[in-house]
DNA sequence: CTTTTGTATTCTGTATGCAGCATTTTCTGT
DNA sequence: ACAGAAAATGCTGCATACAGAATACAAAAG
């Protein structure tokens, strides 16, 4: 990755089409995190207001806000008097990330069999097989992408708004890490192996085997990911 | 509750001893925070931002900030070129963060009985005879700091910073509606008679014990304020 | 040569000002 | 009197300006 860091999109120009006049504030905070999670802002990095707001082409008072919505995320750490840095995770948070990450997968599982609607588990399915083609191609990129979003679709599915906001946090914090995870051909075919187990149980409205999937797949992340962390 | 609104301690002013400079932001988030919770600002309510400002002693900028900062974690809500609002919760919103927050404490119960010190759990006792004290007097208020300490005492037992930072921010988003559940005498007695059961469980490290009283413990609190929601 | 202290610069924290959007009020035509 | 339009008001969103703290640097003392 390492991007070059680049002005925000802002239309305000009198450009043609329809304005996306989307709330800078909205804009920024998908912009730092993306940053962050794409390791343009690596952990531990100070976050310059007067330069970053620079770069961005936004004024420091939007650019402050945004970082503390980061703040409260958890991504940034506030510093009195000494401003933001980008959280820096030992193996140890990542371990508890992943831990509370598999109960919350677990109980989401188990709400999703009894919640989802027959369309929504076919949407899963295509997600799921997108990804096993990706996977086939040797295409890591996407492949993780879909990855992610065939997760927070089981948790969609379960239909709590509350359970939804703490998993999307988590995930936010270990895309980070997972990004960074190259696990060698024999765990990715495990994983995708495990993958598909989860999609069969919950084409099945299985609960308990599907929760338990779950937890074991997120079990067997913290395995691949350990020694890279 | 509904207490007046009061402008900041901020002891700017050359009085002696030492000065707690703590920054202003932690400072308006907490305080915001319990203006929420305590019903000072109700659901719905829109946070004006020169008013309240004003009423606070504090101009717009850092107000602004805090606003952010509630606003990831939940407690208010953005609403784009119309400021921000309180966030109202639905019966369905309740039992959902119950229904999470119950995975989360189990999980906490099994962690706490494994990475406990005893000088740690001998505090949690302390938490609870006092509180069971309270009880006995009839001293609601106090009796509900004392239940909400308690669970985030057990959490921290667990040494799960990520469990510990969910926990906390459902237990804040519940404190609103928790504060109003006023449970008559025999559903005030069981929940007592709960956490007897936990303490017990927990002296012991019997983790299936714990984990169990503890889901059981939040179960029966949903049936406690189902009414009240 | 190392350490310390005073100064200068840089950055954060807070306040203020201005422009644009939303809403409400008022004016006008029927 | 009533409906619609236009003006006016109030508020948010963003930018800028100023003050205080922290850091970096440099000069002087040991």
């Amino acid at each position: 990755m390492m991007n070059e860091i680049t002005p925000l999109e802002r239309r305000a120009d009198g450009g043609p089409g329809p304005i996306r006049r989307t709330a800078l504030h909205d804009t920024l905070v998908s912009h730092l995190r993306d940053m962050i999670i794409e390791g343009d802002l690596s952990p531990g990095t100070r976050l310059h207001e007067g330069q970053l707001g620079e770069q961005l082409g936004v004024s420091r008072t939007p650019l402050r806000e945004a970082i503390k919505y980061l703040a409260s995320e958890g991504l940034v750490e506030l510093v009195p008097s000494r401003g933001a840095v980008v959280k820096r995770f030992s193996a140890k948070d990542v371990h508890d990330m992943l831990t509370v990450l598999q109960t919350l997968e677990e109980l989401a599982g188990k709400l999703a069999c009894e919640a989802a609607s027959d369309a929504g588990i076919a949407e899963v399915r295509a997600l799921h097989d997108e990804m096993v083609r990706r996977y086939k191609v040797g295409d890591r990129l996407q492949y993780y992408k879909l990855n992610q979003q065939i997760h927070s679709a089981i948790v969609q599915l379960a239909e709590n708004a509350a359970l939804a906001d703490m998993h999307a946090v988590l995930q936010t914090r270990l895309k980070r890490i997972r990004f960074i995870g190259h696990e060698g051909p024999e765990k990715w075919a495990a994983a995708v192996a495990e993958h598909d187990e989860m999609i069969v149980a919950l084409e099945a409205r299985d609960k308990a085997k599907l929760s338990e999937v779950l937890g074991r797949h997120l079990m067997n992340a913290w395995e691949r990911v350990r020694a890279s962390v």
